[in-house]
DNA sequence: AATATTGTGTAATTAAATTACATAACAACG
DNA sequence: CGTTGTTATGTAATTTAATTACACAATATT
């Protein structure tokens, strides 16, 4: 727990004069860590003693101590904090608010995701003898660019966003082949049903889904990404940036332990994309 | 520019002394924010005043102050730098560094963002008689998700990924129209020229896309993403985390721009989809 | 109401950082 | 190759900041 929310928290045990001082930080924390303690002491109107033994009931050595933590506490705090947008803010506002709650988002994403789950999802991709990725509305289009990248694999990968294409091909698929089914929320019922149909029929089926849900019961192997969602733009936003990142990462996997040969593969394909552009080396679109 | 990075930046400019210090600190930063100036002198085998003067070299009030600026630059771990995958990194390695090179890329694109665009942008948004995007490739995907998006805003929106589809497409099109192209390069000979055929239509051409590339002269408003991308993994992948943040962004504004009232819709749109899952609030995919 | 107990401030002390100054290393120039 | 100017570095003095020790005040507790 960082030291602002330490704060926070522990405001009930603190003393009279210790709630002013906690008080006078919570309103100007930047201040306060260019601050003396007699500055400071000053502003809470307390004695610069005090000051120090509210350093000291946080757990730091003692004020310049806990200047640093709060620094650092600021430093993570300020660029990745979860703002939502509001009704009057311009363009400057909302642009900053989304970039932020973005990063926040796959801040918190890599905290929680669970690496061993990746490494035996790449495991299962790497085996696959194919490939297919489902999602619909929202997730049809990280479904798309999933597919987008593993056909660079030269591994027969299929993806639809089409609940009939999709019933059809998790029938069709068997043993070895491996389904990849996206949801944000794992409550689409359709989804549901392709990922019980897909494994009724021996195939592995990943989700890409929240942990818990009735999609994540069907899955073989569940890759969640709770990610904190901005609901009042009734879109997804971070949730679905937070599944194209995954999506980059079981990639990377797939092509690590592919190993360095089958990289010269991957400059081919792009390599072949260059009769289709303007001069000058690149990648993609 | 963080205090570490500066460190790392000017070691050129230092002297023989102040490198000493700059070793010592770039070799143990978490000791130094708890050591002393003295302690720290002694371990550079320097006296302290240099320790001194090395903290305002790098345009720090002092010792305390630099520790400070140090501390919060310890704070975000190394998340700010782009880490390039490895050939031998581990599941863990690889997925710590996607998710930070993705952060960075995306604090870089929130610095260079043309607010100014994107609020032109916006308001060309917001008057179109319809809406289309366009993209190839990788790009297709980030023109899916927007058609999610500006779909539900009840207004006429096409996205298309076939370039007979686009042509046509672009040939129908008239004044009142706005037709957003998104490639990364901009180099895709094909978009390049539906951007054209679509500008001698009188629609309104919106470019998300490089800066100064062959696409970004065919557009009316270019909105350029400069984001570096790890190109040894032969595929775009932060970028296209970029463009889609600034689909969300251009999805937001146009939302607010029309109004609290308009967002009642949008929750319609979002209830619609209750039937289609499993119990429970929440949103899309 | 008397007495612990805890909280708070004043003043003294200690520790830390900074400044001023002296000397050493180095570079430029005759 | 020595002289002189410049920059770099260290020593010691000074200043500033933080901490401790102690006394008094407020609040509980019996």
């Amino acid at each position: 727990m960082n030291v602002l929310e330490k704060i926070v928290s522990s405001v009930t045990s603190f003393s009279k004069s210790e709630r002013k001082v906690a008080d006078v930080i919570l309103a100007n924390p930047q201040v306060t860590i260019h601050s003396s303690i007699a500055a400071l002491a000053k502003m809470a109107d307390v004695s610069e003693p005090t000051v120090n033994r509210f350093c000291r009931r946080l757990d730091t050595k003692g004020f310049p101590d806990f200047k640093l933590h709060l620094a650092q506490s600021l430093a993570n705090g300020t660029p990745y904090v979860n703002r939502h947008v509001e009704e009057d803010d311009g363009p400057e506002a909302y642009t900053a608010k989304i970039f932020e709650s973005t990063m926040a988002a796959l801040d918190t994403a890599r905290q929680h995701v669970d690496i061993n789950t990746i490494n035996r999802a790449v495991d299962v991709l790497t085996q696959a003898k194919k490939i297919s990725f489902f999602g619909l509305g929202a997730s049809a289009s990280v479904a798309h660019d999933a597919q987008n990248k593993f056909f660079r694999f030269n591994v027969p990968v299929v993806c639809f966003d089409d609940i009939v294409m999709q019933r059809m091909s998790a029938i069709n698929s068997s043993d070895g082949d491996v389904v990849v089914c996206i949801s944000h929320t794992g409550r689409t019922k359709n989804l549901c049903d392709i990922a019980a149909i897909a494994r009724e029929n021996d195939a592995t089926v990943i989700g890409i889904t929240a942990y818990d849900s009735p999609l994540a019961r069907e899955c073989t192997l569940v890759l969640s990404l709770d990610v904190p969602e901005d609901t009042d733009m009734y879109m997804p936003m971070a949730s679905r940036v937070a599944q194209l990142v995954l999506i980059d990462i079981l990639a990377t996997g797939f092509t690590l332990r592919r190993g360095s040969k089958f990289r010269e593969n991957l400059k081919k394909v792009k390599d072949s994309l260059r009769g289709s552009r303007f001069e000058k080396k690149d990648l993609a679109n």
